[in-house]
DNA sequence: TCTTGTGAACTTGTTCACAGCT
DNA sequence: AGCTGTGAACAAGTTCACAAGA
């Protein structure tokens, strides 16, 4: 996959992949759920099975922060917290504009895990002029003839697209020229964007999409493969699960 | 990510790379669009440039496909669009279960594209009493004391798990304990299923972080790199993004 | 003795560039 | 002449396995 960084290409020297980029949310969120429990130090084994990977990678993904850990102990459950936060960027705070109130922008209004970490919903903008002024989650929605202003007044540079697919390019165009330089697309749409701007894209359609391909799968295997082990499953041990692992996710601009 | 394919590791003979079956969602909606505009064929460069993607990719993709284009004219829209959709397992039609209606599970009840593309919702499950007998999007919520019988009379193998993170393990559970081999988990949790169980995962706050970590990186690069190029953006070319490429996603409830 | 950190091997994915077919 | 299909080069990511250090 290829994140899109293709804005001054050379001179990184300090280069974290883009796949371990990837997985430091995940880590972060296991760490956090142990910095609530107090737990004051944490192995690579017990970190990586908190975040459903395994241990060699876990301890890669860290080689590249750095050596934060301490041999024949662990890593400080506080400090890599921090360390983490701070390589993404967590430790200052990232106004959002959400465009697109529909059932999906009001769900995603009303997530928790926004604030939690460094994002705050600074506006929720819809086309529909019956929308404007009511509140979703607290906020009163703004109408999108103010895009440009609230982007400007409010210092956005996070957007998130919850429009129809048939809005998305346009609405998208307005944030990349009102300041926006990343976007998060829920639309099913491939947007446009210039060099400088990263989208990332979810799509629940997709996701469907590769399950039913797997599930196919196993369903034709389950047919040909003669002796089947038992019903549908093994029992066998726990899997890994990755944030991106397979498909990436993002991309250029 | 991994998507977990642990059963039956051998004797697959004709295995797609799980990067292709990733991006096969993206040039089925290509497809399908040229499809509704009568296009009868179209080139690997057109295609590659609707879908996202680069000409020389999605060759490669189609070839473990089998050869289905035509040398010197490109492939017939109406032929690919049903390769890629047998191939995805999307001439049948598959019923899936969403478990915890809150904000996010309505907005997916309520997702059009569901029904589009070989998707079902064959029934809406949530833990809260006062919710059953609900109607959302047209259909009644039932109690997730029946979850086991509704996956049975259904015949579900998918389920979509939108509750809190707290209890997306205990209904993955009660999900694979009744049948369902595949799961799309919009919960802030990893969850641990047994072997030949395929878990995906979408978590918006993970999605959030990533651009975060990308716009820090580009306000640093804005500082040291010497003479800024301009406002914000070059207005350079398009870019590609992938639906995988990277991370995946959506969120938790 | 225990666990990190990492070079090296390996696997997967992407891009190139061109032969082969229409 | 044009565009597909693909071997081969390349790049990214993962896993192994063990030396180094606490």
């Amino acid at each position: 996959m290829a994140t899109g960084r293709n804005h001054r290409p050379a001179t990184r020297s300090r280069g974290i992949p883009e796949a371990t980029v990837a997985r430091l949310p995940l880590y972060l969120r296991a760490l956090t759920a142990l910095s609530e429990r107090s737990v004051p130090t944490v192995s690579s084994e017990e970190l990586a099975s908190a975040a459903g990977v395994n241990s060699a990678k876990l301890r890669k993904d860290f080689s590249y922060l750095g050596s934060y850990g301490t041999r024949g102990v662990g890593y400080d459950v506080e400090y890599l917290v921090y360390q983490i936060s701070r390589e993404l960027g967590l430790t200052q705070d990232w106004p959002v504009v959400i465009v697109g109130i529909g059932n999906l922008g009001a769900a995603l209004a009303n997530y928790g895990g926004f604030a939690s970490r460094g994002f705050r919903v600074a506006a929720l903008i819809d086309a529909d002029p019956s929308m404007t002024g009511k509140q979703v989650a607290g906020i009163a929605v703004q109408h999108v003839d103010d895009l440009e202003t609230i982007i400007d007044t409010n210092g956005v540079s996070i957007g998130v697209i919850t429009t129809p697919g048939g809005a998305a390019q346009q609405v998208c165009d307005r944030l990349v020229a009102a300041g926006v330089t990343s976007i998060l697309n829920f639309a099913p749409t491939v947007l446009s964007v210039p060099d400088g701007v990263d989208v990332r894209k979810v799509d629940l359609s997709i996701e469907l999409q590769i399950l039913a391909f797997h599930e196919q799968r196993k369903a034709a295997d389950a047919l040909s493969g003669a002796a089947a082990p038992g019903p549908a499953a093994p029992a066998g041990d726990r899997g890994e699960q990755g944030p991106d692992g397979d498909i990436p996710a993002v991309m250029p601009a």
